[in-house]
Formats: structure tokens, C-alpha cells, sequence
DNA sequence: TGCAATTCGCTC
DNA sequence: AGCGAATTGCAC
């Protein structure tokens, strides 16, 4: 018998070392099933005969061993036990957090081979007029006869119930295809002419072909950031290299895949959070054997093996949904920018609003920026112009100087955009007698009146509840909406205009199966047409025929608490901005304030993000917030909030003693009770990184024997991008 | 005394 | 985390 260490997928930050026969020794990488406590537990051999184990008597013996070859080849261990040690989450958890669920749960990849199917004996035989009724099922048929399909091609053309019909009359048989690379292909469709700026970019990109170099873009929208991928791409393809582009959550749009479809006659895989268990593990295996040529996916794309990665890409680098909320909270930018340091490739990070992390990585020369400040269609940027609130007689909440500019576009048949950033009707009921506001019983928060559901809902966890008829505490029943969310902004619009027609885009309207796609295909079609939505609009759309953008309110956010908050409504905005006049003339962006004096405004109406960004940073610098310190942050949540207050303070306490490191906190979090839990936290930072990981690690051998961490649901942060 | 609710202790 | 064992709370 041999000692093997395994990493299991518990919350304990240690291994676990076990006895397998001297015949089975599994490789390191490998899957076990071993036996853990009363349970099974599927873990990942770390390490084989450690030189100094366990007591060996007290050893248990692995129930199986499940792959011949390792799942995670050794750049995705270290990868992975890098991004472990640097997030100070438990291995074992974060290993297998990197694998199809199908493989989590200790599936066999070999009953999972892709297959192509073929025509039996039978159907080869067959007369034509047999399935003279059944079109789908002939026109597959005609196609076998042309050639075997893989299972994917098949089912690009077909549906499933077409194939399980002919496999039933066998005529068609299954056979398993082991994946191979693909083949890099002769010649590929040309590129659009690019702009100096573009090949400036492309050529850069491509002398860094097969080494590790790391590049911002920073394109206004409309520059043609995509094209310099798609070129830069392109090259890596003919050296039969793989790409791997990242995009944010909702970023990953039909519009973007067709694109690249377009392009490349090669196999592009897509990986997102919609998928099923086994199209996940099919994208893990076309990854890992080099027969995907792209993948195109959502963060945890990044932990995808590949045979040969020569690219990455992270598009809209800027956004927050590369940074995981919950549990294992790693920064896939970040993480990509290691990977492609341990696969010796360039990483290119793009946006038209960088994130203020990534420009002082390009200030500070560990970047190299990349600059598109014009658009390639030479479309003007669409014109700030700010609407003081103060001077104007408000319509439901529209100066009449938008409501001029809204009439004068929709005249000239253009559309005309209205970005609101609530959804619901209004995002609260008021008693009109003693200014009752209608709360949520488990969150520090109002309840948003949503009129078409008639229902009052809570955003912040969800609970929705009936309409009352009578004000919590004086009784009245003089119940209004206070304020106006977008469903209100579009019911309103329609009795200011109507017979024009309205198109609505938020999380609500766009809920069922569908809605979505319809709503774009709306927008699309000409005609003038009010566009009503909340930040959906910012992300990954084009809409060529908004010639006028209003802001209707973002007040809210000018004199918020979070310092990164600035940063994030630049980024808003200019991304909503980047919207206009994408197809012709140049766009005019209206933004209603109360506040036409406030510096961030200013700033970005008079000099543009580029500007905003470069007095941001200096700000930061001045009070030595991120990126000029380093920051962590515990979390704690309990329904006990003297809990979460003393098991911060108990952590606060140890931080007093180390030097280096300041302390904000305990503080309660921005909400102070989500859900019936109260929530707290403690702010740590430090100029130096390895004082403050450091740290870390010294609070954490110290909290997991306290008796409290039981008591609280607690979590660590490392380079917190969202503060509540 | 009996039983459910809560806490504890352990996982190679 | 998740499971079984031990301890506590509380009604009868």
C-alpha cells in the first residue's frame, strides 16, 4: 500500500491522506472517491507518498480511483493552488469548483466520449419514398448519407427528437469520436480595413505571440475593440492555438457569437451559467483535447484546461460580474492575468471604461495601453449636456427641455433612449396622512410597489407580499407610490406620447422565456420609439438607431458612502452614452441633475471618462484607497447582531497588535439586515501585500477555533470590489 | 423521565 | 460543510 494526500471539498484547510494499492497509484490530478467520516467524498490526489503522513494506523483506503489521467493537468494546479493561497479559500473546494459538475460528483469521463452518429446497414439500404412523410427526419437522413455527423454538428441543424426517432427505427447508429485538435485552417475571411489605431494595436498584440505580455485596450465604444480581437485571433488560429475570450455575465449576446461565427469557419464554444451539465462537460472536453478552437465564456471559463492556449481576452474588463460575489470570491481578470503568465501568453484587457486597478497597472508600466480614442466608423461620440432639475418644471420626473429633445427626435423618426436605474413602479408606498413608507419585515429596506404584478417586492432578498389596503400605522388608506421606477416611467411616457411606441428593458420585462430577444428585435426595426430601461441598456447592446439619451436620475449615487461608487457611475455612464449614435449623426446624451456643479459630472461631461479616471486615481491616491493599498474584508452575518459585532471586534482586537495594517471597523454593512440577518464588517488595509495576506493567514488559524465563527456566517474578501 | 432542540467534535 | 453523539431545555 502507498500513502496518497487528497484535497477534499470541505471548508477545512488541510489534506487528507489515504492508502491505495502500490498497483493503483493514481497520478496527481487524478479523481478519488475515498471515504470521509459517515460519507464519500469525490477528491484530487495532491500529492503522492507525502514524506511525512498521517498517522499511517489511522489511515482509511481509497474506495476508488477514478481517472487514468489527471482532470487538472499541472497549470491548472497551480493556477488553482495559487488562486487558493491568494483568496484564502480551502483548496480542496476551490479544485473542485474548477470541474464540470458531472466530474464533481466523480462521473466517468469515458461514458461521456462525444459521439457522430452514421447510417446502419439498413438505412443505407433505404428507400428514399419510406420517409417521404417525415421531411426533418428525411432531410437528416439525405445529410448522413453525405457524411457521418458529430453529435454537435447534428444537432445544430436537428433536434434531438428527429435523431432519437431514426436511432429508434435504426437506421441511424452512435458511435463514440475521441475529440481532436483542430485543424488550423488554410486561410480565413479577411478583416475589416482597420483604422491606424486598430493596426497599431494588432501588431503589438501579435509580436507578443508565444510570450507573456499583458495589454489594456481602452477603446470608446464604437472604436472597434472587437475587429483588433477578431485579428489578433486570427493569426493565433493559424498556428493552430487556442483563444479564450471572457466576457461578463450578460455581455455573452447572440450579436457577439454570431460575429465570431462569421469569422471563423472553426469550432467556438460558448460557457456560461445557462448551460446544461453535460454541454458543460462537452465544452470542458473540447477544451482540453484542442478541439475547440475559441471559447467564448463567462468567468469560470477561466478554469477550463486547454491544450494550448495562445490568448486571452477579457472584454469589458471593467465590469463587476468578473468578480464572484459569494464563496470562492476570485477576480477572473486577475486570475487571468496569472494564467497567461503560467501559459507564457498575452492577455489583452479591453474596455472603454477601464477599471481605475487596470490604468495604474498601465501607468505603472506593468500594462501596455493601447489607445483607441476614435470611433472606426468615424461617427462622432454622442454630446453631454447636463439639465439643471432646479431650473425646470418637471413632467413625472422629465424636465421640459428632455421632453423637447425627446419631441424633436421621435419627429425625425429616430429613437430616443430613457435610462432609469429602478425597475418596479415606484420604489416605495407612502401614507399620504403620516408618511408611512411600506417596509420589507426582513431587510433594512422599502418594499418597490410593482403594479403589474401588484405585488410589493423586496429587492434586496426577494420576498414579495400583497398590497396593503391601509397604512401600517395611522391607518388611512390614502396609500401612493413615492418616486418612480421604470415600469412608472414607461405608463407615463405613453400618456405624454401616445402613439409612439415604447419598448421597456429591465430584469422585469424581460423575465420570461424570449422577452428579451423580441424586445431587441423591436429596437432594431425602425421607426421612432421610446426605449425605457435600467442598466441592461449599458451592457452589450447595440442600438444603431438611438440618436438621444436621457439620464433621468443618478443623483443617488453622487453622494454614496462607497468609494469606489465614483468609478462606477463614470463608467455608467459613458457606457450608456456610448449607446447614441452608433449607426449615423452624432448622439446628444441628456443628463438630469440636481447637481449640474458636481465635479464627477463635470468631469465626464466635460473631458470624458479618459479625464474622470486620471483625477479618480488621484483622489485615491490622496486618501490611499485601492489600487494604492491593498484592501480585505470580513464579512459577518447572523440574526444575532451582537454576534456579528463581537466576532469582528475579536478580529479587530488581534489586527491592533500587527503593524502595517489599518482597520475600518467593525462597521455595519451598507444594509444592515438582509433577509432577517444582520450584517457587519471589518475593512482591512495595508500598502504592503504581503503584510496583508500575512495577516490573513494569522487571523484565520486563529478565528476557526473560536467558538463564535460557528455562531456567524462569516467570509473573507480579498480585493473587495463590492463593499456591502 | 422522555423527547426535541441545540451544541459539540470530528473527519485521514 | 455535514454528520452522529452529547448535552441542554422543558413539558409532564
Amino acid at each position: 500500500m502507498i500513502v496518497i494526500r487528497v484535497a477534499l471539498p470541505v471548508p477545512l484547510r488541510q489534506h487528507f491522506d489515504y492508502l491505495v494499492a502500490k498497483h493503483l497509484v493514481p497520478a496527481v490530478g487524478c479523481r478519488v472517491l475515498v471515504p470521509f467520516g459517515s460519507r464519500q467524498l469525490v477528491g484530487i490526489v495532491w500529492q503522492v507518498a507525502p514524506d511525512n503522513s498521517f498517522a499511517i494506523n489511522k489511515l482509511k483506503t481509497v474506495i476508488n480511483v477514478i481517472d487514468q489521467q489527471p482532470v487538472l493537468p499541472p497549470l491548472l494546479r497551480n493556477l488553482l493552488s495559487f488562486a487558493a493561497e491568494y483568496y484564502h479559500y480551502p483548496l480542496g473546494e476551490v479544485l473542485i469548483s474548477a470541474l464540470p459538475a458531472l466530474l464533481r460528483e466523480g462521473r466517468n469521463l469515458a461514458d461521456y466520449q462525444p459521439l457522430a452518429y452514421r447510417l446502419t446497414p439498413a438505412g443505407k439500404i433505404l428507400e428514399s419514398s419510406v420517409l417521404r412523410r417525415a421531411k426533418q427526419q428525411h432531410a437528416l437522413w439525405q445529410a448522413l448519407q453525405q457524411s457521418d455527423l458529430t453529435e454537435s454538428m447534428l444537432l445544430q441543424q436537428f433536434s434531438r427528437a428527429i435523431l432519437n426517432q431514426l436511432l429508434k427505427k435504426e437506421l441511424v447508429a452512435a458511435y463514440p469520436v475521441p475529440p481532436v485538435p483542430f485543424a488550423a485552417p488554410d486561410s480565413l475571411a479577411k478583416g475589416l480595413q482597420l483604422t491606424p489605431n486598430q493596426a497599431l494595436a494588432v501588431t503589438a498584440i501579435n509580436q507578443a505571440k508565444g510570450r507573456f505580455e499583458r495589454f489594456l485596450i481602452e477603446g470608446v465604444t464604437g472604436s472597434g475593440k472587437t475587429e483588433v480581437y477578431l485579428q489578433c485571433i486570427a493569426g493565433l488560429l493559424m498556428t493552430q492555438q487556442q483563444v479564450l475570450v471572457i466576457v461578463p455575465e450578460i455581455g455573452l449576446t447572440p450579436q457577439t457569437l454570431a460575429r465570431f461565427q462569421a469569422r471563423f469557419d472553426l469550432p467556438i464554444l460558448c460557457w456560461h451559467s445557462a448551460l446544461t451539465d453535460s454541454e458543460r462537460l462537452h465544452c470542458w472536453q473540447q477544451a482540453a483535447t484542442g478541439a475547440a478552437a475559441i471559447i467564448i465564456g463567462t468567468r469560470s471559463a477561466l478554469f477550463l484546461p486547454f491544450m494550448k492556449l495562445g490568448l486571452i481576452i477579457i472584454d469589458e474588463e471593467h465590469d463587476q460580474s468578473l468578480k464572484q460575489q459569494d464563496g470562492f470570491s476570485y477576480h477572473a481578470r486577475d486570475l487571468a492575468i496569472k494564467r497567461a503568465a503560467l501559459e507564457h501568453c498575452p492577455i489583452v484587457l479591453g474596455s472603454a471604461t477601464p477599471s481605475l486597478e487596470s490604468l495604474y497597472n498601465a501607468d505603472s508600466q506593468r500594462f501596455i495601453h493601447l489607445d483607441l480614442p476614435d470611433r472606426a466608423t468615424g461617427h462622432k461620440l454622442p454630446q453631454f449636456k447636463l439639465v439643471d432639475l432646479k431650473q425646470q418644471v418637471l413632467q413625472f420626473g422629465l424636465a421640459d427641455i428632455s421632453l423637447a429633445h425627446i419631441r424633436k427626435q421621435l419627429s425625425l423618426g429616430q429613437q430616443v433612449m430613457l435610462f432609469l436605474n429602478r425597475r418596479g413602479f415606484a420604489p416605495a408606498l407612502s401614507c399620504q396622512e403620516c408618511g408611512w413608507l411600506t417596509e420589507c419585515h426582513r431587510c433594512s429596506a422599502f418594499t418597490t410597489y410593482h403594479k403589474q404584478s401588484r405585488q410589493l417586492i423586496c429587492h434586496h432578498c426577494g420576498a414579495s407580499k400583497a398590497i396593503p389596503r391601509q397604512c401600517g400605522d395611522c391607518g388611512s388608506t390614502q396609500l401612493i407610490p413615492l418616486g418612480q421606477g421604470t415600469e412608472q416611467l414607461e405608463q407615463n411616457l405613453q400618456t405624454l406620447f401616445p402613439d409612439t411606441a415604447i419598448t421597456r428593458l429591465d430584469r422585469d420585462s424581460t423575465r420570461r422565456k424570449g422577452a428579451l430577444h423580441s424586445a431587441l428585435d423591436d429596437i432594431h426595426s425602425p421607426g421612432a420609439r421610446l426605449i425605457v430601461g435600467t442598466q441592461m441598456l449599458a451592457k452589450g447592446h447595440h442600438f444603431p438607431n438611438v440618436s438621444l439619451v436621457v439620464i433621468v436620475d443618478v443623483d443617488g449615487a453622487l453622494y454614496s458612502s462607497d468609494f469606489r461608487a465614483p468609478e462606477q457611475l463614470a463608467q455608467l455612464l459613458t457606457q450608456v452614452a456610448g449607446r447614441a449614435g452608433r449607426g449615423g449623426s452624432q448622439g446628444t446624451v441628456l443628463l438630469q441633475t440636481q447637481y449640474p456643479e458636481h465635479s464627477l459630472l463635470q468631469d465626464i461631461i466635460q473631458n470624458g471618462y479618459a479625464a474622470f479616471a486620471r483625477s479618480a486615481l488621484l483622489e485615491r491616491k490622496h486618501t490611499q484607497l485601492p489600487p494604492y493599498q491593498y484592501l480585505a474584508l470580513f464579512r459577518a452575518e447572523a440574526h444575532d447582531t451582537n454576534h456579528c459585532q463581537q466576532w469582528l471586534t475579536q478580529l479587530a482586537d488581534l489586527v491592533h497588535n500587527m503593524p502595517q495594517l489599518q482597520l475600518l471597523g467593525p462597521i455595519p454593512s451598507p444594509l444592515e439586515r438582509r433577509a432577517g440577518k444582520y450584517r457587519w464588517q471589518l475593512q482591512l488595509y495595508s500598502i504592503n501585500r504581503t503584510v496583508l495576506h500575512n495577516a490573513l493567514d494569522t487571523l484565520l488559524a486563529q478565528l476557526l477555533s473560536w467558538p463564535l465563527t460557528r455562531k456567524v456566517k462569516w467570509q473573507l474578501d480579498v480585493d473587495p470590489i463590492d463593499l456591502s
